[in-house]
DNA sequence: CCGTTAGGTTAACGCTGTCAATCTGACATC
DNA sequence: GATGTCAGATTGACAGCGTTAACCTAACGG
């Protein structure tokens, strides 16, 4: 048992969440498995009992996610930071931020992204992200080299970036290759291309119609324009 | 408790491993959570006592992991069948049957592609696929349509449908349009122009090109050859 | 009929999240 | 300075979990 904790005075009662929040940050930085994260253990490590931390927190889960929801506030500001400027440069340097973002912090981008989420909503936090990154297709869509909705637009980009970091942080076996920033840059750029490219596609295109046709078909229309 | 399960004769131990997986099948079917599935509720389902299941499955992790792979081979299948004729139609109906397959077996799909995986190698099954699609994107590279390393190639399309299909599964409260088949088809799609053009750039394109430079080159080019 | 052994069971351990009941010490008041 | 109050915690317990060691028992070959 570490040494226990002094009860906080009158009024300051919420410190106890703050250093319950560092101690379980600590352990997730020193295990690095969420597994790691017991009441018990955390409780222990911020000088407290365990069940204390019901005083600040309804349940583990909510205790986790607030863990990890700190982090997330970094991306936030990335995004912010690398706005600005060519808007399509800038949707690509948001792009790898949020890739690099999520393979910096794997155990978080996990706990918040690759479980099934508890709240009705989306966190927040990810949706102020999510808003930035629709703005900054939005100002791509304005200079008319991408067509159609940037909500939706930015969904596509969003899944392609996250499927990338999210297969790398749980499969790490499968034959990746070694240079992780090449294939982070391969598929933002891919994602941009596949992006442009389809928007501009006329809509009628028959689902059927093969890749070749389709090329062609876009190859002549950015000529024309 | 359910009616005690009778013992099996000698030499077919190994029955009660596949009764097993059938209550631990059944049980996740009817919760829809992989929580539902404790060593306790299941063995009381197959009608045995709770270590029985120690005879057959190490521990926990390898009974759960054993009942996600079931399904596997249905992908397998379906990917075996989508196969043949033009390779990008192809490989276009791989991957709208690979992200079905996914939405069809959320549960099993988070288990399997989701969490850490436990072995050092990508499990066989999901291995077998990934062949697969090796081999569909490979015979497009025979096209000359699509230029590169196959496997690397395949990489990039299997993170985008997986982008897509685990985002859908994880976060269900994203603003995804209505029409899920539409949406898996616009990713498709665009992981496959995305990848088309960007696998025909010059190698030597500066990483700071924007989008407009490179389309315009591209467009160039597709219309020399 | 007996001995062997595959196919199980019993009982227990340590760990987990969670809750109801209880204590305690800092502060406002007299 | 003594007293009452209530925010800030603790104690003790519960049910359920995965896992293990020790034990039983029914089916078969000889």
């Amino acid at each position: 048992m570490t040494t226990r904790r002094v009860r906080a005075r009158r009024g300051e009662g919420a410190l106890l969440r703050e250093e319950i929040l560092r101690a379980a940050e600590d352990l997730l930085a020193e295990a690095g498995t969420e597994d790691a994260l017991t009441l018990r253990a955390v409780a222990e490590r911020a000088g407290v009992s365990t069940p204390s931390v019901y005083l600040h927190f309804a349940d583990k889960e909510e205790l986790v996610e607030a863990v990890c929801l700190r982090v997330w506030d970094e991306l936030g500001r990335l995004f912010g930071a690398n706005l600005g400027g060519d808007p399509f440069l800038a949707l690509g340097r948001c792009g790898r931020a949020y890739a690099r973002f999520a393979l910096d912090h794997p155990v978080q981008y996990r706990v918040l992204m690759l479980r099934p989420s508890p709240g009705p909503g989306v966190p927040p936090a990810a949706a102020e992200c999510f808003r930035h990154m629709v703005d900054a297709v939005a100002a791509c869509v304005e200079t008319r080299v991408l067509e159609g909705d940037p909500e939706e637009l930015a969904l596509g980009l969003w899944s392609a970036v996250h499927g990338c970091v999210s297969l790398l942080i749980a499969q790490p076996s499968f034959p990746w290759p070694r240079d992780r920033e090449a294939l982070i840059d391969h598929i933002v750029r891919i994602a941009g291309f596949g992006t442009a490219v389809y928007s501009r596609l006329p809509r009628d295109l028959p689902p059927s119609a093969d890749l070749v046709t389709a090329l062609d078909d876009f190859g002549a229309r950015l000529n024309l324009s």
